[in-house]
DNA sequence: GTCTATACGGTGATAGAC
DNA sequence: GTCTATCACCGTATAGAC
């Protein structure tokens, strides 16, 4: 593999990676991969046979870099509920600021090709325990097995349901990202006001699962002194929650 | 304009909001909407000029009627906002459970264009008291003003933003529906539990919002009676909250 | 007014010769 | 690794039958 090779194949996969984030699959066209790649239509073919091998690809890498980390953090048996939540909510934040245009992308694409984009994913990160038997077992829902126990022991509000908790946080977490537009125009902010707005809703985020999860007079400690430590194998950084 | 002439641009108008909703616009073939419409592509052109237009059409119709009045819910001075999110709650499930497509279709459709498809909204639902002067004053805020004033009453928590508030209700309200394939797979429901789990979030959601909002008193006393008088002048019936 | 037949210019993905 | 050819199909247009 030539160096020349090298950057062309690596220059297409970063213009169609651009191009089917901004056009959606059926809205891309490999002409305008080929144009900003700066090579043609016949090198799309020569380097990866068909629209949906190059698609697949680029797919399968995002996954693996944006969203398998994100699954990862709620099966992480080392990091107790708190933790989860608060390096989730960060680290989801952080993702999704960087890539804005990827969360609603990833929806779109799943729910016109559902089995197809499933297996990719399962190659990735399997979800259930039967997916892939060789695989290092992975609770799929160390969050929610967690979430439960405390419940059960009285450490939570008895009248949390784990699934539905999960399903909030991640709706909390995606959805100034996947409606952008409804959300700006409704409020009036300006490209930068949304910026502060995202950076600010991190920690709401985190209070309000808090608040849903957690009994009052919990929270209220929490709410005091932020000091939940939280350990972030995860990021860069390893830190207590502190503000 | 005949019978026979209803007949066929209203049948144009069905097919292609299926296929609009299925496979979005891009994916969209004019072909398809003609064979789903038991006519032929000359027609789609004689009633409608263009695929462009045809989607106008459709969007606008297709936004009068499922988000113009969940955004009225939000804006009704005369409900206070327990009543707000209670109505606007169950309304949203029962609007997008008979529509589960909708959400996810609209949001990828504003993102690929958005000025073109907020001035179709606009047209329909004044968001901005500016956007239409001689359209009867409607208060984009009425929502977020009751929770704000709330707050400095002391009647909700002080540490509620109500604009994040309006944002994590509608969030917890639409992810459903947007990631219906990943929620599905991460829990391995089957059709029917997915459709039991959608109608038992209802109440999650009301619950999780409550919780973020009210003092812990006050969301005790109507969790233990589940009496929150709503008028719902919205919805077929008149009733008040009670499980 | 309503619908059919035919076709045009443009572009998609892909095959195969070199 | 590059270029030419091809072929299906896209959205759109128009002429004209009923």
């Amino acid at each position: 593999m030539t160096k020349q090779e090298m950057n062309t194949e690596q220059k297409i996969k970063e213009a169609a990676r651009r191009v089917f984030r901004r056009d959606g699959f059926a809205g891309a066209r490999m002409q305008t991969v080929a144009d900003e790649a700066g090579t043609n239509k016949m090198m799309l073919h020569y380097y990866f046979r068909s629209k949906h091998q190059l698609f697949d690809v680029i797919f399968e890498e995002d996954y693996k870099e944006l969203i398998a980390p994100l699954g990862a953090i709620l099966r992480n048996p080392e990091l107790h509920v708190e933790e989860q939540i608060v390096t989730f909510v960060r680290r989801y934040h952080e993702t999704m600021m960087a890539h804005p245009k990827f969360p609603l992308f990833m929806m779109h694409e799943f729910s016109k090709n559902p089995q197809r984009l499933l297996d990719l994913a399962k190659k990735v990160m399997p979800v259930s325990k039967d997916d892939e038997p060789d695989h290092p077992k992975l609770s799929a829902t160390t969050f929610m097995d967690q979430v439960d126990q405390g419940v059960r022991e009285g450490k939570y509000n008895e009248d949390v349901d784990s699934s539905h908790l999960a399903v909030s946080l991640t709706g909390m977490c995606i959805y100034p990202f996947v409606s952008r537009i409804g959300v700006q125009s409704a409020y009036q902010f300006t490209d930068e006001q949304y910026q502060e707005f995202l950076e600010k809703r991190k920690e709401e985020v985190i209070s309000h699962t808090f608040r849903i999860l957690m009994k009052p007079e919990y929270y209220q400690l929490w709410k005091d002194s932020k000091q939940v430590p939280v350990k972030t194998d995860f990021g860069k950084q390893k830190e207590s929650v502190s503000k």
